[in-house]
DNA sequence: GTTATTGCAAACAATTTGCACCCAC
DNA sequence: GTGGGTGCAAATTGTTTGCAATAAC
């Protein structure tokens, strides 16, 4: 039973698609009422969970524990300072081929996947010394 | 310069080795009164915080926003379902050799890394249809 | 004695939930 | 009219912070 698609919903999905970033529910937020679609916060929250369960969008969840959403069919990976924070975007992505085997093997149809790695960057390394 | 130990990083660290999984802070913080080495959950916290910056100990956020943590060599993948929450743990890693290239490529100190998979489990696949 | 660490409680922030309202069919 | 979708506010939860008391050296 493919389930209904609310307006809310609909609204966010545009969002997503033409803003082409991850994005937190509470910027999407605000980033609604900017464009005239303002809608209650719980609603973007549940539009996003909704979206998420049908495989739609992807969800990424920061160190802060805020969680970002997004319609990409390209992965972003990351590289992570734990000193600083900062990060750095990656373009490789080796678990493709991995995916395909997953699906198969455990019977689980893959929506996306989040890979981050975690560590200290140049900057702050050098700090350490 | 190298950061000093304190007494109660030295006890969670210690915690953490004897666990061998992951935990969240909270439930650290009880682990540690069972065994009568109650601190507050604020030294929780802010041991967790400093043991991560030395690289010591691996934090990953699980889809409810909590985080977990652990020292353990082995990584830990899941598959985890969009729908039900469940996770299936993975013995695969492909990403090992990827990572030393990132560590010369970005001049990056890799400590660890998180790969996750989401999507539908075999059993909500099922019941969606 | 000086400095860093700790505990407690309050503050914070992201997210979820209860409930009344309302709109679509 | 009925049922789902929505907004609002309150509740919940994980985490952080201010500050006074304490421990470490």
């Amino acid at each position: 039973m493919k389930p209904h698609r609310t307006r809310s919903q609909d609204r966010i999905l545009t969002k997503l698609k033409t803003l082409k970033r991850s994005i937190s529910a509470q910027d999407l937020y605000l980033e609604l009422r900017k464009t005239n679609q303002t809608m209650g916060l719980a609603t973007v929250y549940r539009s996003l969970d909704a979206l998420k369960r049908e495989g739609l969008i992807n969800v990424r969840t920061l160190t802060t524990g805020e969680a970002v959403y997004s319609c990409m069919q390209q992965d972003e990976h990351h590289l992570t300072c734990v000193e600083c924070g900062r990060s750095i975007p990656l373009d490789e992505c080796p678990v493709h081929h991995l995916e395909i085997q997953l699906q198969q093997s455990y019977n689980f149809k893959i929506y996306y996947h989040t890979l981050e790695f975690f560590g200290l960057c140049d900057r702050c390394n050098q700090l350490s010394v």
